[in-house]
This record gives structure tokens, sequence and C-alpha cells, in this order.
DNA sequence: CTTGACTCTCACGTCAACGTGAATGTCTAG
DNA sequence: CTAGACATTCACGTTGACGTGAGAGTCAAG
């Protein structure tokens, strides 16, 4: 498929496409127009790329990983054992995110007068 | 205090004491010389706002909360009635990124292989 | 009086994940 | 064959919360 059927099936934008290539997200092919061609996977990879990026985590992080988990069965781990340290910092990362959230929470809920 | 100090006090560096009051979170008074003379309850102030900041809000959003709180032990809330409803789409939002970086921390789970 | 630490005000630089044209080429339906 | 939708590659703009000098004034100590 093409960047802009791939666009409308994941909502994100065929800029936003060509920027997950350019740090090296996605590798689609090429047509000899110079049209890049996606493959049904792709889909499911820019998906679980918006959420990481949600998570907060760089693109580098997430080039990384994603070849590492390029077969959506064995969705396994250990296949990139040297990621692991890695992903449980990003890990502790979003908890400790997470805790600052509830904290700030807290704040607003105290600003209201809500009772903590 | 001067700005050295109430950045040592707080851990935020003078430029962002400085910023924080180009966007009206503070506004220390001055002496002859020009220098920012600080008061003890900045101190409180800069760290609730560093809690603010850390949780997504905006520098506009706490300019207006800052004074509603500025009287730390009547904590009140209704002084400002007309900030409670953004204050409470602030909360939906702060909820709303905590489901977000749960359900990322799953999926990083997941890829390590960790059962949800 | 001078040194050194501290402070001041511009004002441009940074980083991330894109947005937004501009100029041009490709593909497909009528 | 042509119009229009879709694609390409630059390359500069955006947003927020500061970082980073530059050049100059201030202040306490020796």
């Amino acid at each position: 498929m093409r960047i802009g059927e791939l666009s409308r099936r994941t909502g994100v934008s065929p800029r936003a496409l060509r920027y997950y290539e350019e740090q090296g997200l996605l590798t689609p092919a090429r047509r000899p127009s110079g049209y890049r061609e996606y493959e049904e996977r792709d889909v499911t990879t820019v998906r679980r790329v918006q959420v990481l990026l949600s998570a907060g985590l760089g693109t580098s992080v997430i080039a990384e990983i994603v070849p590492c988990a390029d077969d959506p069965d064995v969705v396994l781990a250990g296949r990139c054992p040297e990621l692991l340290d890695g992903l449980a910092q990003e890990r502790a990362r979003i908890t400790a995110a997470i805790d600052d959230l509830a904290a700030a929470r807290d704040i607003l809920d105290s600003l209201v007068g809500r009772p903590l």
C-alpha cells in the first residue's frame, strides 16, 4: 500500500510516516517511481510506535525496539537481551512519570479543596 | 534572598526563575541595583510550579493558579471560581495521561514477555 | 582599590515530533 | 490526453521551557 492508505488506516499523517522512516522506524520498499510501498505489518508497527511515543520514548529508543518485535506472533522479548536493561529503565521512567502526575493531581485537588 | 540562593534551595536554575517571572509566576521585588529580592514563600511557590509543570500544565495556566493559592494556610479553592472549570479539565487531562502511560507500560511489559 | 563571585538584560540556540508550503513528478479514470 | 488526486524531495516554521554566552553592572572581602 502507499503512504496515503497507511495514513488513513493508522490516523498518522504522511509527514509523520516519512519522519518515522527518516528515524529508522519504518523501511518501506520503493517503487520505480520512488513511491513508498508499505506492508500490512507496517500498520501494526505504526500503532505500536504511536503508543510508545505517547509514553515518552524517543524515536531512537523505539528504533531499537521495533526490529526486535518484528514478529507480532512471537511477540517475545529475549530476542534482544541487550535491550532489556534500557527497557527496564524506560519502564521505571514511566512509573515515575505516573507517580509525578498523581502527585500533581493531588496538588490540584488540594487547591480545589477536595480532601486527599 | 537573591536569585542564587533561591536557585540552590529549589534546585531550579536562575535562568528558569527569571523565566518564571517573565511568565508571571513570580513577582520578586527589586533592589535599587536591580537585583531580584525573593521572599521565603517563593520557595514553596517554585516547588509547586515545578510539580505543575511536570504535570504538563502550561505556564499560562499556572500563572492563573498561583495567585489564587498565595496563602498556603487557607489553601482554599473557591477564591477563584472561574478557574474551577479549567482545573477540572486539567485534572481530567492528567488522569487521561496516567491511563496512557499505564497502557504504554503494559505494552513494554508484553514486549519483555512479562504477562499482563 | 581590586579581585572574584554574583547579578543584570538582551538575544540567539536547543530539542522533538512533526506542520506547512513550494516546486515537481506519477498514476488512473474518463 | 488530460485533469485531478496522490506522491516525491527539500527546507523553513512551530511550540515550550528553558540553555548559553555576551557585555556590563554590583557587592563583600582583603
